[in-house]
Parts: structure tokens; sequence; C-alpha cells
DNA sequence: TGTACATCAGTGAACGCGCGTTCACTGATGTAC
DNA sequence: TGTACATCAGTGAACGCGCGTTCACTGATGTAC
């Protein structure tokens, strides 16, 4: 049955936001086409419709899940006050370092789950990852600017705070099922670390 | 034609070598049980003689991994002066972090590159995984302990030092084919950061 | 030490399952008059 | 506005390929006498 052309575009839409929720939570190969178009309310046999591949796919859902990232980090950028911006950035990390329930596939960082899997992406996709990177580290240094540091060394802040919260999140995504103590542990350390040298 | 026992275990520790290379390389699914007995210098028929399933081989392979990781780290946490503890830790930093070639599938990182694949992983492997990383920061710490420095102190210290230098690789791995530049920079940050604030 | 037989690592064809992709078909939507 | 036809998103069966796994067979090794 023909589908009105509104309802078209939310399918699609339905499509690429379930597929970047399961690419986030299990990585790109354990998810397949079949069970994406199933989470969006359809069947696989439509799935061709929408996208050249699946392939295709995966580089609209990065595309979503970095856009979706970028959100919250712009607006701590946005913010006038320096105290205001160190405030929301101490959130900001909290929460993104924050313990995960023992069971929940947690919608995780686009970062640590995707970056594994670039050098075998279509170079569409790097490009998308790329430029998510580019993008997230300059809001990054814009959330921490300081009238007391000059811009490359805000900079520099930006890439190591950033390099500390991804490994952290990554380490401890590794260890979280078998050893729920050290995930914490490592999730604490840097949290607590990056809070203290960059939001105070 | 039947094998001597000493070729049949050099055999074997061949394929986990090469699988412990080569998972590291691109990770458990991209690389086949075909292509791992052939890097061997076998065929794909025999692998169940040595192996119950590549599950196992994964579990064997990434304590291998693991393994080889930590032997360099423990060398420099068996040295007796701080002075040279640092020298060599400083180093270890430089390694870890140096600027990889374009084309080359470097061997990585186990941490950064088997992270992603624990959640779905045999609970035996993510024993391995939790293992190797207790280990790891252990020694970590012992490697830049300090008599100016309590030990929970230097604990945190490893923790922190390691998420920025694994979160450092992750990334530059995910851009490192699409924007070399923005590899060496991150790369050149955190080694530069890391070796400031602990080895010096 | 020599001989006869059992063992078992290695080989390569074949199996079976899952997954990405294709296809014929359906029927409501969109369009032309 | 109403009617007739073309379009095309959705459906589910089917295809084909790759990969993990199995199997019958081989022949040198290991062992028993």
């Amino acid at each position: 049955m023909r589908i009105s052309k509104a309802q078209t575009k939310q399918n699609k839409e339905r499509i690429v936001a379930a597929a970047a929720q399961l690419f986030r939570e299990r990585g790109f190969e354990a998810v397949g086409v079949a069970e994406l178009m199933h989470a969006a309310g359809l069947t696989h046999g439509g799935f061709y419709n929408h996208f050249e591949s699946k392939r295709q796919l995966e580089e609209e859902a990065c595309a979503l899940s970095f856009g979706e990232a970028l959100g919250p980090l712009s607006r701590i950028a946005e913010l006038d006050s320096g105290r205001e911006r160190r405030a929301a950035f101490a959130s900001y990390v909290e929460n993104y370092l924050k313990s995960r329930e023992p069971g929940a596939a947690a919608p995780r960082c686009p970062f640590v789950v995707f970056g594994s899997d670039m050098p075998r992406q279509d170079e569409r996709t790097r490009g998308v990852f790329g430029k998510g990177l580019r993008d997230y580290l300059e809001k990054f240094a814009v959330a921490l600017r300081r009238k007391s540091k000059k811009p490359d060394e805000t900079r520099g802040d930006a890439v190591f705070a950033m390099a500390a919260m991804v490994g952290a999140a990554a380490l401890a995504y590794g260890v979280d099922q078998i050893d729920k103590d050290l995930a914490q542990e490592i999730r604490a350390v840097v949290r607590e670390r990056v809070i203290d040298e960059f939001a105070n």
C-alpha cells in the first residue's frame, strides 16, 4: 500500500533514529537490517526504498548521533558567564561518566562506540566521524574558555579532557559486566579530576 | 598426516599469536577462522583440533595480548631509581602515542580494540579483559610511584593517565585515515601532558 | 632395535545458518483530466 | 469536485554469499610387543 509523503519521511526518520540508538548500544555489525526495521515498526523488505545500502544508513545514523552529542555541549558553550559555563560543564561531565545501571544497554558516546569501526567504514562515514570530532572539540574548547588562558592552551585542555573522558568511558564499559567496582572507580577518578582541573 | 607433539604445540601457539595480532588490527568479527589459520600457515579444517570454538580462540588471543602489553610496563615498575622510572615511563608514553604510518595496520592497544566488544563476549573472555585491566593499572601505579605521593593518589594518577592515553589512542585511530592532522594533534597533546604531569 | 598397529593433526569439501539484498506483488496515495 | 490511472512505500518470500563448523580421509607419529 502506498504511504503518504509525510508518513514516508517520518518512517525514514524513525529508521535512522532507531539505528542511531541500536548502533550506539551494540555497534554496526551486531545489529541487522531486519532488527532495525522492526525497531522502527516496519518490515525489512522496505529498507531499500530509503537507503542504498546498510552502510549508507550507518553513515546517516552516525551523523544523527554526532549531532545529538553536540547539542548539549553547544548550549554550555553559549553561556555568557564563566561561572555558569563551568557549573554546566561539571554537570555535563557528571552525566557523561555517571554510573550505569547493570543491565542497561545505555545509549553510549558515539566517539567511543564508532571509533573502533572507522578504519573499515566507507570514506563518507569516516568523514562524518571526522567532522563530528572536529565540531565536538571546537565546542568543547569554547565551553572551557577562560580569560586567564590563551586560546591554544584551552584547545589543549579540550583535547586532553575529552581524551580522558572517552578513555574512561571505553575502559569502564569494557569491564562493567565483570568488575563493576573497577568500572566505577575509573569513572569516579576521571570525573573528579576533569571537574577539578577544568571546571573549578 | 600426523604431526609431532612439539610441532602441534608450536602450531597452536602460532595460531594464537596470529589471532592476537589480527584481532588487534581489525577486531574479532572482521577476521575469519580461515584467514587466521592461513596466517598461521595452516588450513581452516584443523582449527577445531586446537580450539572448541572461535570464541575460545578469542579468549586465548586476548590473554596473550594483555600479557604482551603488561611486559614493558612491568619492566618500568621494577626499576629502582625514581629518575629512571620516570624516564622509562616517558619513553613508554612516547611509543604508545607515537604517530602511526598511514597504511600501517599497526598492532593496537588491546584495551582500545577489545573494550567495545566485551559486552558481547563470553564471560570467560570478559574475565580475561578484567584481569588484564586490573593487572595493567596495578603496574601502572607502581611505575608512577613517588616518595612525595600517597599510594591512593598514585592509583588515581594511574587511572587518569591510562584513561587519557586510551582515549587519545581511540580517537586518533578513528580519524587517522580521514584527518591525519587532527589525529596527530590529539596524540601530541595527550603525550605531552601525560609526560609533563606524571614523568617530570 | 625392529615391526605392526593405533592415533590424531592436518586437509579440503561440504553443511547450515544468518544476514544483506532482491523481487513480485499489494493497495493507498498522488496526479491528470 | 469526481473519476481513472500511475506511482511507489510496504510486505514477506527468496536468493546468494560468507563464515563458523563438521566430516571423511590421509599419512606421519607414537606406542605396544
